[in-house]
RNA sequence: GCCAAUGUAGCUCAACGGUAGAGCUCCGGUUUUGUAAACCGGGGGUUAUCGGUUCGAAUCCGAUCAUUGGCUCCA
């Protein structure tokens, strides 16, 4: 007899052997019609299990997390199979899910183009549509590699799996994968999917292994859901940064710079508006800010320990035939600024910030719009101060790092902490005195954390912050890093109370990261609807005919005078085809102005993303306006 | 850097071996307009660059550059 236990307590007595498929039918009729695998004892496993002795039984339907994944999993074996059937040489690698679906990757000489997708995707619909069962069969791990012998992908799958049990699944005539499993019972239970693209990948991702076909394809619980999914993507798509940023005139990008970004008027504006703010705050916090050159001697990069480290990404010149280096960080210069005089405990903290102009000789292949450029500014500063201050130190900046973000909206922060990795500088007692006061630091402030064990810089322990966008997508942006490193290579020291030299420590801290990549983030955030803060333009005034000009230009010139972003169209065109164009350019208030509106000193503001203008007198927008900017509010109802 | 795809007017796209075209933008004119596109006319391209095949190339082939999607990388 086998005693299951389900999770609402109830307690089932059935024969031993008994598959789970036959236990769910006991439970439901219905459930066993949605059931796809279950998890015995907190294990997941195939609806064909036979249950034995005591065990927690658990039903997984599509309705779960799990659920869909199998889904997605077993439909990463459909693709596989059509695939394998439409070349019969392609050799099978690896297919595992991954976040919205799943990839295959395939070692086949002959390039998978997007045009074969609607091929693989009917021969997969006559797969599901089939509704072929999916059966699993389990070898000891000798037998295993017998029956993949002189298949090199899957004897190796097969030395990397765990455990003495290795099972294959297969389906329909004669496909059978090497797979840990579980699946779901047929393939009919596979929903809507969708073949997404092909790229290339690195076998066990090591770029100097054979570079293989990997296949990405998408699968859902139904045709709606996937209808959904990419009604999503194509929101994603209207939301990219490179679009916005082209429609909007924001920025640029020349084949004589790949990778610089060139800055337009609009684009200006919002990064302007953003170091107002973050000036205006660092210097709440007691930042100083400094400013060090871009070009600077090799031999600096040399004591930095850059040189070695990351010569290959560095731009090089040469100044009267001496080697110079384009600066890829900040700190050196930092570092050189706090060498320039002697220094007491009694200055410290010294927190130096630094808008500092980097240039990084990323892969070409790794460019991406404003978010993985080749030249950006990083919202630097560097930290020196006593071990004892190191908590205090970190809590401000984390203070600092919180009021930065909730100003753009970003509340959900997640924060990894890293620890000593294996390669190493620094003594361990210093590495866990200064660990300990990043912890505490975090303890202090209430933040849960996330410890990434060993991933730490060789230099010192770290603290990183994600922040998620409107679509929940999570960004890297804020760092804080103890560095035990760079004061003692420049030998920087301080004089302590004792009046001896003692070496200072070093926080390297960002919180936006980089300016471009921030601005890029920003406006896939707001879909380029920015709040009035931070919009290019904050308002523009539409004439009704050409009889109200005088009147608009007062206007005008009250609101640059009142120090609002405003333009005026007074083109010959109707107030339609004015109000369409203010719109495609995501314009926050659009202010129209007529003979009623001038007799008034009024203005008629059509909100962006409102339905019914508002009429009001010009000082009581203004006032509102200004109210909104002042406060960073990000809604912009009058 | 690697794999694949793409590159046509300022923008979005068409033409797919036989004279490069449309809409929007821009310029000129008519119109004087009340809340998501008034009308007429005009300008604008050595089809990314270089080379090849061909009677003839935007179109086919090769190289280079750039971009896109991934992989590797991201101090």
């Amino acid at each position: 007899m086998a005693q299951i236990t389900l999770p609402d307590g109830k307690v089932l007595n059935v024969d031993d052997g008994l598959k789970a498929g036959q236990v769910v039918e006991k439970i439901g009729k219905r459930l066993a019609q949605d059931a796809l695998a279950v998890k015995i004892n907190g294990q997941l496993a195939d609806l064909d299990t036979p249950v034995s002795g005591q065990i927690a039984f658990h039903v997984i339907t599509n309705n779960s997390k799990e659920g869909l994944e199998i889904i997605r999993h077993s439909c990463a074996h459909v693709m596989a199979e059509a695939i394998c059937s439409l070349w019969p040489k392609a050799e099978l690698v690896y297919g595992p899910t991954i976040d919205d679906g799943f990839y295959y990757d395939i070692d086949f000489d002959e390039p998978i183009r997007p045009e074969d997708f609607a091929k693989i995707e009917k021969k997969m619909a006559e797969i599901i549509a089939a509704n072929l069962p999916i059966s699993r069969k389990e070898f000891s791990r000798e037998q295993a590699l017998l029956h993949v012998a002189g298949n090199k992908y899957k004897v190796d799958n097969i030395n990397r799996a765990q455990g003495e049990t290795i099972s294959f699944y297969s389906h329909g005539q004669g496909f059978e994968d090497l797979c840990r499993g579980p699946h779901v019972p047929s393939t009919g239970k596979i929903g809507g999917f969708k073949i997404m693209s092909v790229a290339g990948a690195y076998w066990h991702g090591d770029a100097t292994q054979k570079m293989l076909q990997r296949v990405y394809g998408t699968a859902w619980r139904n045709q709606k859901e996937l209808d959904d999914y990419l009604t999503m993507l194509e929101e994603a798509k209207k939301r990219d940064h490179r679009v916005i940023g082209k429609q909007m005139d924001l920025f640029s990008f020349h084949d004589e710079g790949p990778g610089f970004a060139f800055f337009h008027p609009k684009g200006m504006v919002i990064w302007n508006a953003i170091t107002d703010f973050w000036r205006s705050v660092h210097k709440k916090y007691d930042y100083q800010e400094i400013k060090t050159p871009i070009i600077l001697n090799q031999q600096l990069w040399k004591l930095s320990g850059h040189w070695d480290n990351y010569k290959e990404n560095m731009y090089f010149t040469t100044v009267d035939d001496v080697g110079y280096a384009i600066k890829p960080m900040n700190c050196p210069g930092g570092c050189l600024v706090y060498a320039n005089k002697q220094h007491s405990y009694r200055e410290f903290p010294i927190r130096n910030a630094e808008l500092g102009l980097v240039h990084r000789h990323e892969a070409s292949g790794v460019m991406h719009g404003l978010v993985r450029v080749r030249q950006f500014t990083q919202d630097d500063a560097h930290i020196f101060c006593t071990e004892d201050q190191i908590e205090d130190e970190i809590v401000g900046v984390i203070n600092l790092i919180f009021e930065i973000y909730s100003a753009f909206g970003f509340e959900n922060i997640r924060i990894e902490l890293s620890t000593k990795p294996e390669k190493h500088i620094g003594s361990d007692e210093i590495w866990e005195v200064s660990t300990n006061a990043l912890k505490r630091a975090l303890e202090r402030k209430e933040i849960k954390y996330q410890v990434n064990e060993g991933d730490g810089a060789f230099y010192g322990p770290k603290i990183d912050c994600h922040i998620q966008d409107c679509l929940k997508r999570s960004w890297q942006l804020g760092t804080i890093q103890l560095d035990f490193s760079m004061p003692k290579r420049f030998g920087l020291v301080y004089t302590a109370k004792d009046n001896t030299e003692k070496t200072p420590v070093m926080i390297h801290r960002a919180i936006l990261g980089s300016f471009e990549r921030f601005i890029g983030i920003l406006i896939e955030h707001f879909g380029g609807e920015f709040p009035l803060w931070l919009a290019p333009e904050q308002m523009r005034i539409l004439t009704i005919s050409e009889k109200s000009n005088d009147y608009a230009q007062s206007l005008l010139a009250k609101l640059k005078a009142a120090d609002l972003r405003c333009s005026l169209d007074t083109s010959d065109e109707k107030i339609g085809s004015k109000i369409m164009r203010a719109y495609t350019e995501k314009m926050p208030y659009m202010l129209v102005v007529g003979p009623k509106e001038a007799e008034t000193d009024s203005v008629n503001v059509r909100i962006r993303g409102g339905k019914d203008p508002v009429m009001m007198k010009v000082d009581e927008f203004v006032a509102l306006a200004k109210n909104k900017i002042a406060e960073k509010q990000r809604d912009l109802n009058l």
